[in-house]
RNA sequence: GUACUCGUAGCUCAGUUGGAUAGAGCAUUAGACUCCGACUCUAAAGGCCGCUGGUUCGACUCCAGUCGAGUACACCA
């Protein structure tokens, strides 16, 4: 809830909008100064005063009243204080009133959004590098939905290409089929890192590795079919790390979906005059943008990822007609993106400026070095989930040892501690991998705010809320910032949507735990008199339901114990 | 070399259209469980916001330059 609008109304100033004066209006850093201000700064050329005589001439003339309690005038900018009761009661109140759908929002009612995450590429494991574009394109695929859009999840599978030639190569040579469908993809990968050590010395297998893709390519009974099988051990495999951190998708449509949908892109470049012959490739210059010339056909005839990126953009336009489709992919794949929306707007299809890269930093090993699958260096997602989940059974029993279902707590928190470590920080940001930080559970965590919200089940069990309230008794700057905390939480959701940010959803979520357990040890809830206890009751319940719901946009789980 | 991204406390990071005294967590030190859940809380200490210049009443924020780090740059994806 914004008082902004009310305010400027109160404000009447020559040559200015009220539009202009309630832009101006911000939230000053220091409570003290009041909820609300307005900088008189801008005004003073224009009026050719002081800005302190601008704000001392406005609170003049200004009439006070309903929830705004008092105005002052202090080193040029005007004050504006709240009447915390009626502001307290009335945001309390509306989160109650709301309960699940507090912030949810139909702002985005008939418009569709694409969402290109998680991508994974088939026979390889599911490692630390891929939780990013999983868990972020998942948060933002929730968070869509909440605001009324039509989230349409698309894992954009990598299926195609030489490393299947190398993998049936591998797999004739070294592989056991039994081995395979019992250790599944780390089988595999197996015979893949070792494919690529004896390569360094006999170069034939390469050549027989891109004969047996042409196999594939060209509708071989044993090679599709060993081609099928690599796609189906590496989804059930996969499948049940989705399931673990609750991640859904409605397409599984990856490269070899497009193969048959790149002549058509091919020839409207074409027809539209923009491919250009270079070194025997057939390109799109983009020498005027100050980008290198986008590759769409190799000198030998085939296509490449942008051929396919183009196919997959087109085809998603057809089939779903977005408002906007992102992709949820590394930063390393900047100029990519940059040279695929380029042709798209060369081809002169206006919907160019709406597809955006998503784009997030890189995860590399505790040492520093980069992840590389090919030497076999990778930290596997389920080993991190596992350990994770472990050390959270480990304090459980230490420090709850009763708890029936101290598993599925220890579910919840562990995978929680994951996912939340990897949405907290901006997206943009490098991280260097480290288990010291996934495995710990205190401060700036998943776990901390879990912990918030069973203890505020643990008060809430302890008394019944009646209607008896007294609003005063929340009139402390410890209630007023779990208040304000729990305001903001509506707007913010708006902001992590505009700016792809699941991060200001869990940095939210934190304000809001941390707010309260500020208020907790300030004062006292269950044996204040019946009306003050109320209140505070509320805000426990208020406080636990927005918990609940911003981590619930994370894809993390609340235990009512833990 | 060119383009993009990042540079804030010892470490990991917030700082949302430029606004009043730059904030958290970890680590360190000192404290708080006969009291609603101590995975918690209180306090101390910790800063030329990489550097220089510019715009502005006002710059961590915008612009230019510079240094440092990362990433990408032709037939892989």
């Amino acid at each position: 809830m914004d008082y902004k609008k009310q305010i400027a109304a109160l404000i009447k100033i020559e040559g200015v909008t009220a539009q202009d004066i309630e832009e101006l209006i911000t939230k000053p850093k220091e409570v003290s100064n009041g909820d609300y201000c307005l900088p008189c700064f801008r005004f003073s050329k224009a009026l050719r005063k002081s800005p302190m005589a601008i704000a001392d001439e406005l609170l003049q003339n200004i009439q006070i009243g309903g929830i705004i309690e008092r105005v002052e005038s202090v080193a040029g900018y005007l004050n504006f204080k709240l009447n915390r009761e009626q502001y307290n009661c009335q945001i309390l109140e509306k989160v109650l009133a709301d309960g699940e759908n507090y912030g949810r929002s139909d702002i985005g009612r008939g418009k569709t959004i694409c969402i290109d995450y998680s991508s994974i590429n088939i026979a390889k494991p599911f490692h630390m590098g891929h939780l990013s574009t999983t868990v972020i394109g998942a948060a933002l695929y929730r968070l869509y939905n909440f605001l009324g859009y039509k989230s349409i999840g698309i894992n954009h599978l990598g299926d195609w290409g030489t490393q299947f030639g190398k993998l049936i190569v591998a797999y004739k040579l070294w592989g056991n089929k039994e081995d395979i469908e019992k250790r599944g993809v780390a089988a595999l990968l197996e015979i893949y890192v070792k494919f690529h050590k004896e390569a360094e010395s006999d170069s034939s297998l390469d050549e027989q590795a891109r004969y047996w893709f042409k196999q594939i390519e060209d509708g071989n009974v044993e090679a599709t079919a060993l081609f099928k099988w690599f796609k189906e051990i590496t989804l059930t495999e996969v499948d049940k790390i989705y399931k673990r951190l609750k991640i859904q998708f409605d397409s599984y449509n990856g490269e070899s979906f497009y193969n048959d949908k790149m002549q058509p892109v091919i020839d409207e470049l074409e027809e539209k005059g923009l491919l250009q012959t270079s070194e025997g490739a057939r390109v799109v210059n983009l020498d005027d943008y100050k980008m290198p010339p986008c590759l769409i056909v190799k000198a030998d005839g085939a296509t490449l990822y942008a051929t396919r990126d183009l196919a997959a953009a087109f085809y998603r336009k057809k089939t779903y007609n977005f408002y906007k489709s992102l992709y949820v992919v590394a930063y390393q794949q900047n100029l990519h993106f940059k040279q695929l929306f380029k042709v798209i707007e060369l081809m002169d299809y206006d919907w160019y400026k709406d597809l955006e890269h998503v784009a997030f930093g890189m995860v590399s090993m505790e040492d520093g070095s980069p992840i590389k699958t090919r030497e076999g260096k990778v930290i596997l997602l389920e080993d991190v989930l596992n350990k994770t989940v472990e050390r959270a059974y480990e304090i459980l029993t230490l420090k709850s040892d009763s708890l029936e279902n101290k598993s599925e707590v220890a579910e919840m928190v562990g995978t929680g501690a994951v996912i939340f470590s990897a949405l907290y920080n901006s997206r943009i940001k490098d991280i260097v991998f480290s288990y010291d930080r996934v495995l710990s559970f205190e401060g700036e965590t998943g776990p901390y705010t879990q912990y918030t919200y069973a203890r505020c089940g643990s008060v809430l069990r302890k008394e019944e809320i009646t209607e008896v309230c007294d609003y005063s008794a929340l009139n402390n700057v410890e209630a007023n910032d779990v208040i304000d905390a729990l305001a903001k939480f509506p707007s913010i959701l708006l902001d992590a949507a505009d700016r792809y940010e699941p991060s200001y959803i869990a940095r939210a979520v934190m304000d809001i735990a941390q707010a309260y357990n500020k208020f907790y040890f300030a004062h006292r809830i269950i044996d204040a008199p019946e009306a003050a206890r109320n209140v505070s009751l509320k805000l426990t319940k208020a406080v636990k339901q927005v918990i609940a719901e911003g981590l619930g946009l994370l894809g993390i789980e609340v235990p009512e114990k833990m």
